[in-house]
DNA sequence: AGGATTTGACCATG
DNA sequence: CATGGTCAAATCCT
């Protein structure tokens, strides 16, 4: 993320945006302490010491982003949200003319709008873990100036549910090996709510602008055979198996044997991960290979890094 | 056989 | 025009 800029050189809303997020980040430091504080004086409900409750500080973190999230979507009118829904308009039908244009005529491959960035989540891990949902692997495409190709990925449900999510994986880095997952659009599917009930904490106002600031920890207890790309590691139950094993992301077959366990070298360390997602509802995944963070402590993470995501961009 | 993935083609966007 | 996102036929896997 290369953006200097400072918030002196922003447009006052997004000053206030940014004034907003810094408060929210320093009620989320302080969350931090207390939950830091608690877990030391054990069960002593020591939490009594600070001037200021969990729950204010809580209360107080959903109001930044609430009103964050007000003045940036009052701001700006932002273009990109437009066509932000997968607009596949674009059906090749009042085209008995477009079909002679050439050949080919019968199928809509290509025909989309494509998505502005709007509404998405984006990730970066050490690995590839499983998030809860069912994904189907649509496309591969190799990108400009990255070593690895970007996977497409849609969710299984999309037919049968409609559900308009969608997620890319790319790995960024190999040694380490870093994974950029971005979310795009939310889970409408049935599936999510029944396998991932995450904590949330919901802003204390019902606007449309309720934030949710949500985190799991593993969701997949046994699963795991390793294979950052395995179906295992991507989504649950069916098989959806691929998810190539290294640049190529293309192992045919390769969950079960041989390199199940090739690539889960060091990766046990700390996982987790910055979440931003930038319409309207921030969230965040905990994970491990195991179940290492206690609930309280990795939610303060999370939200810490998700301020700084926030602000990086809010500034940009 | 049914469902998932691969892969080349297509096209919107910048 | 180059690039990236999606489609869908072909192929593969269970």
């Amino acid at each position: 993320m290369e953006c200097p800029s400072r918030p002196a050189n922003l447009p006052s809303s997004r000053k206030h945006a940014v004034e907003e997020l810094l408060r929210g980040q320093e009620s989320a430091k302080k969350l931090r302490d207390l939950f830091n504080a608690l877990s030391r004086a054990g069960a002593g409900g020591d939490g009594a010491r600070h001037p200021v409750s969990a729950e204010d500080l809580v209360v107080n973190v959903l109001q930044s982003f609430d009103n964050t999230l007000s003045l940036l979507s009052r701001a700006e009118p932002d273009p990109d949200e437009v066509s932000q829904v997968p607009v596949k308009a674009c059906v090749k039908s009042e085209d008995s003319e477009e079909s002679s244009k050439t050949s080919v005529p019968r199928d809509r491959r290509g025909c989309y709008k494509r998505r502005k960035t709007s509404n998405t989540k984006t990730r970066l891990d050490h690995n590839l873990i499983d998030d809860g949902h069912q994904w189907r692997k649509y496309g591969q495409k190799a990108i400009l100036n990255s070593e690895f190709p970007r996977n497409y990925f849609r969710c299984t449900h999309k037919i049968d549910q409609g559900c308009q999510a969608t997620k890319q994986v790319q790995k960024i880095k190999d040694d380490p090996p870093i994974y950029r997952t971005i979310y795009q659009g939310h889970h409408t599917c049935k599936s999510l709510l029944l396998k991932s009930p995450p904590l949330i904490l919901d802003s204390p106002s019902p606007g449309d602008s309720s934030i949710l600031v949500s985190f799991n920890t593993s969701l997949t207890p046994k699963q795991d055979n390793h294979n950052p790309f395995s179906s295992s590691t991507f989504s649950s139950v069916k098989h959806e198996q691929k998810l190539p094993s290294d640049d190529d992301l293309t192992p045919r077959s390769g969950c079960h044997d041989g390199n199940s366990n090739s690539n889960n070298n060091q990766s046990a360390s700390s996982d987790y991960y910055a979440v931003f997602e930038s319409a309207g509802e921030i969230s965040a995944l905990s994970s491990d290979q195991g179940d290492v963070m206690s609930s309280s402590h990795s939610l303060d993470l999370i939200v810490e890094s998700d301020f700084d995501d926030l602000l990086d961009i809010v500034e940009c």
